[in-house]
DNA sequence: ATGCTTCTTTGATACAGATCAAGGCGATCC
DNA sequence: GGATCGCCTTGATCTGTATCAAAGAAGCAT
């Protein structure tokens, strides 16, 4: 149950190198060298806690495979997921000691850490990866507050519509893909996940997505394959019509 | 109904440095020389829109007086306020253009702004100034993500009890006064405002303020001065017992 | 095969909060 | 004084989602 760890890259990771870019974009080759210095590879199983809420976090790092959330749990045991890690997603607070929330692996998950002070030092060092920092984190607060948007003010159909649409958007954009046209791909979350995410409960989630799916927004196979015969009118059911791209 | 422009300090602003130093804690005297000089004032009335999402915003800086929000809107009118900007509160994003959401001022507003441009020119020469940005970044996507927890999870009494104990915490935090003992503030916001911050509707933030009154956890006069015999039973209220000290 | 377990769907019912509606209170203006 | 306006409270009713309950489907071990 203890995390693996090894200092050769997962065969699995192709190109480490965007790892690296997703800290800092604008990296020279010795910079990158520095980097790998530093970094090793963790494996995770899915359903472990890599972090707990108020552990000190001793790295920093990116999602190279697998699928993780950032969760807050009341002392009741409602729990509230309040971010999704896809692969290339960053995760760490430089500067920080505690986690705020459970990192939890949803599949299995392989991270490319890098270890917390030599990375700090290396960002007093390299200011424009703290530029990077800066930015990353205000598209995740942009995310955040979309998503505020989402939890308050949508209704059930409009939520699982938005995650859909956001996880299809992701994905397309993983994989390079255009939007046009039918989009497809493998929901990586359970009912249950997705409703943690969306603050409703897993039959409700499941109520909906049978819905849409009788609307003809969306085809379900294996409950789990999901094809978007047209995204626009995903977003139309989103409620966010045009725009709405900023969500992770 | 155009914003007023002006180079001298409004008499409100008690101590001008204290808004620097919230832009940056560790700035030298030349550096706070260097602010001044690209530093100015404006006043909004009540009611006004300081800032359209999508607009581009050509400054940074923060609240001197006055409660603004940032509120984000649907096609259909629904709104959710995604942040609450009380004195001493940055508003800005170096490096970016457009606004992600409007910014409205919900009482008279002076702020204390700094052109954008000579901002970042001096951030990219002033390491810590970046860095300080990015803490106060972190802290502003620690509180969005509290407030995830808030909107998904909590029910409309908890919400109350949630929004109260912030307040009542900021005001204590700025007049350093402590929060054992009775509290008692001014609620800077209507029934109405408190609803777009919590997701509910105005009528249910009505009717769950009398309940928390009817329990005698907070007593009201004047439908906005609140006070709070003990802010642990408020606390308690609000489900997170203990720690929740994040939100902004 | 057979029986587990985990995930999912669907139905019946309950309830929190929304919606619709009316009236109260205080400020400001005439 | 009375009229108007913005804000707040309270009541009656409706509705979307939660809750409780049962059963289907797929994967996996035996």
């Amino acid at each position: 149950m203890t995390p693996e760890l090894s200092s050769t890259a997962p065969k699995s990771c192709e190109g480490c190198q965007i790892r690296h870019r997703a800290v800092c974009s604008r990296c020279d080759d010795a910079e990158l060298t520095q980097l790998d210095a530093i970094k090793y590879y963790r494996s995770f199983e899915a359903g472990q806690t890599l972090i707990w809420a108020g552990d000190d976090m001793d790295f920093v790092g990116s999602v190279v495979n697998g699928i993780a959330t950032l969760t807050q749990t009341m002392e009741d045991g409602r729990t509230q997921m309040v971010g999704l890690l896809l692969p290339s997603d960053f995760v760490g607070r430089p500067g920080r000691n505690a986690a705020p929330y459970d990192v939890i692996a949803k599949t299995d998950v392989v991270m490319c850490c890098f270890r917390k002070k030599p990375f700090e030092t290396m960002m007093v060092d390299t200011p424009h990866i703290a530029q990077r920092l800066l930015e990353m984190t205000l598209d995740e607060l942009d995310a955040a507050r979309e998503w505020m948007l989402v939890l308050g003010r949508k209704t059930a159909r409009e939520k699982i519509a938005s995650l859909l649409s956001i996880i299809a958007r992701r994905n397309a954009t993983l994989k390079l893909m255009p939007l046009n046209g039918a989009v497809s791909f493998e929901l990586p979350l359970t009912r249950e996940a997705m409703a943690d995410y969306l603050g409703l409960t897993l039959e409700t989630v499941s109520r909906q997505m049978s819905a849409l799916k009788k609307a003809g927004v969306i085809q379900i196979e294996n409950k789990r394959h999901i094809t978007v015969p047209d995204m626009d009118a995903l977003m139309e059911e989103a409620g966010d019509d045009g725009d709405g791209g900023l969500l992770v």
